[in-house]
RNA sequence: UGCCGAAUGGUGUAACGGUAGCACUAGUGACUCUGACUCACUUAGUCUAGGUUCGAAUCCUAGUUCGGCAACCA
């Protein structure tokens, strides 16, 4: 990547592991549960787990957690790697899944029962909690805590082979039911759980934890460095002891705090719940937060990047400002979208000294600040569309940049013109506009050196394309949506998050492919729909120009 | 009233016992064939109280506040 990557104090760590020599090569993993689409929360946990391995001339590996097949699907695992590589990572070879260490970590569990530190719980669950007991107060040991080795063996190869119904027993660690960490009291390591699995189907009917697995899995791919989120911190003494017990490669877990944003969720479980309640238009609805909506509105992978470089990584709980997100956007944007005009809400302007018949073309800068970039053809001629607000029957004060009568400004790239009047309706609407036009200001100035207070976009109405508009904006009306408890998030969602339009666009931008990013001048940055055909144009508003300063 | 963790301008993040800096946001101005970009300037911060030290955001003690933890989810 080219974005430098600050350090942190994770890079501290790993400094003084290689200083020590605890470790002499660096290995990272990114480790989704193929159980939904990847959000720009899980982007801050790509760049770290990548960016480090980069950083460090180590390896990061991708590898699906994919130990509940209940919740797991392939069709996450394809969305999964298609974000991944979006984002600008590749895993490479190393592409892993818990399901491929299954015999492995049945191996692990039934040395942990011949070592004593596991037994086959026949609890019911419910009952369980009561043994576990509440933080404050130590619990009570369980029923078959002290069967022997054998028995536990042959309970175990029991639950293996099908012996039992789903829920009927776990295998546990046998740990300390007094702890003051929960996490520690007797977990379950392995359920029972007849699903069909995406990658083993049916071979098997027990299905190990998640802390089980998790620990095994970083152990045998030699990760030296397990990032994950902060609450995973008081499952770390247990993901120590599994490997401990064991006997096998630690790795060493370190914990982080999740990406947040104002005006969104980030939550797998509530942005599910607008899609599946049709409050959004799918996973990849531009004004989800997830990657592929965020694609679908515009963003780029260099912006996503780069905001989570400048988020860092630290264990403070904290919700960055979206405005952060929409800066690193629009820095991006400006330096590579090439630019086009389009009239939003139209207006219509007539050059009352323009030749019926003539149609002029200029060539306007693709990117005005590369010229390598090259130019693009316009027509021009005697009936152009203007944005409504850039004509005012009196302006508010000398920075108003467009017409009023007698106000000359310039079309951008073609001529200066002077307003001359106005046509209104019934109820004092604009219907049309009317000038003229100086022909010895072709191209944009005029030959004397005037200068005119502003520049405005225009198409010519006989040229231009009729588009499809959808302009987003913030999911969420309240910048922590999630603030009141009491409250359902989904009443705050913010109802002009889309709005759709008509506009006229310059005639070239029909045939923009979809993805296809430009700035429309003076308006915002648009992108192609996935939707969009030459046909039937759509474009989605990703983000306006910065919000100009109050006129 | 258990365990774990975190507190630096409005927000995010640096400073690793030695000048509290950067970015975003907001405001003011300059520039401009985009009210964008760019540039300049401004406002504003070390949770509290003690202690160690020539010197503390940093180390120690006590407190305060906030967050996480009691799935056969991850």
């Amino acid at each position: 990547m080219t974005e430098e990557t600050k350090t942190n104090f994770i890079h501290d760590i790993i400094d003084a592991d290689l200083a020590s020599g605890k470790r002499t090569e660096i290995v990272t993993r990114f480790p989704p549960e193929p159980n939904g689409y990847l959000h720009i929360g899980h982007a801050k946990a790509i760049c770290l787990d990548f960016g480090t391995a980069e950083k460090y001339n180590g390896t990061c590996h991708l590898r699906f957690d994919d130990t509940n097949p209940a919740a797991e699907d392939e069709e996450y695992v394809q969305a999964i790697q298609a974000d991944i590589k979006w984002l600008g990572f590749d895993w490479g070879e190393n592409l892993f899944w818990a399901s491929n260490y299954f015999g492995t970590m049945h191996t692990y569990a039934v040395e942990l029962i011949k070592k004593g530190k596991a037994y086959v719980c026949q609890l019911p669950q419910a009952d369980f909690k009561n043994y576990r007991g509440i933080p404050t107060e130590p619990g009570k040991e369980p029923p078959g805590r002290e069967n022997s080795i054998e028995e536990n063996i042959a309970l175990f190869e029991k639950m293996k082979n099908g012996g039992f119904d789903d829920g009927a027993c776990v295998l546990r660690a046998r740990i300390d039911m007094a702890s003051p960490n929960l996490h520690l009291r007797d977990p379950a390591l392995y359920r029972i759980k007849r699903a069909h699995h995406h990658n083993t189907g049916d071979q098997w009917c027990t299905y190990p934890m998640y802390d089980f697995a998790h620990s095994i899995e970083d152990s045998i791919e030699g990760v030296t460095h397990s990032m994950c989120t902060l609450e995973f911190e008081v499952h770390r003494p247990l993901y120590d002891w599994i490997l401990q017990t064991l006997d096998v490669f630690q790795p060493q877990q370190i914990e982080f705090s999740r990406l947040n944003l104002t005006y969104t969720v980030m939550s797998k479980r509530k942005l599910l719940e607008l899609v599946q309640e049709n409050l959004v238009n799918g996973w990849d609805d531009p004004r989800m937060p997830t990657l592929c909506g965020m694609r679908r509105r515009g963003f780029t992978a260099a912006a996503i990047r780069k905001l989570c470089g400048i988020v860092g990584a630290t264990k403070v709980e904290s919700i960055s400002e979206i405005e952060l997100l929409e800066s690193c956007v629009r820095d991006d944007l400006n330096e590579t979208s090439p630019r086009a005009m389009a009239v939003l809400d139209p207006i219509k302007v007539i050059i009352e000294n323009y030749p019926t018949d003539l149609v002029e073309t200029f060539e306007l800068p693709n990117l005005p600040k590369k010229e390598e970039l090259g130019t693009r053809t316009v027509p021009f001629s005697r009936e152009l569309w203007i944005e409504r607000n850039d004509y005012i029957d009196v302006p508010p004060n000398n920075k108003f940049k467009g017409f009023f009568v007698g106000r000359e400004v310039r079309l951008r790239g073609a001529y200066l013109a002077t307003c001359t009047s106005v046509e209104k309706d019934a109820d004092n609407n604009v219907g049309s506009i009317t000038c003229t036009y100086d022909p010895e200001s072709k191209g944009g100035s005029a030959p004397d050196g005037r200068k005119v207070k502003g520049t405005i976009h225009w198409v010519s109405a006989n040229h231009c394309v009729d588009a499809e508009i959808r302009n987003y904006d913030r999911l969420f009306s309240a910048e922590n949506p999630l603030a009141d408890k009491d409250a359902d998030f989904k009443t705050l969602i913010n109802p002009d998050a889309l709005q759709i339009t008509a506009a006229k666009l310059e005639p070239d931008l029909a045939q923009a492919k979809p993805g296809n990013r430009f700035q429309f001048e003076r308006v915002g940055y648009f992108c192609a729909d996935l939707d969009h055909t030459s046909e039937k144009p759509i474009f989605n508003r990703t983000l306006t120009l910065r919000a100009p300063r109050k006129v």
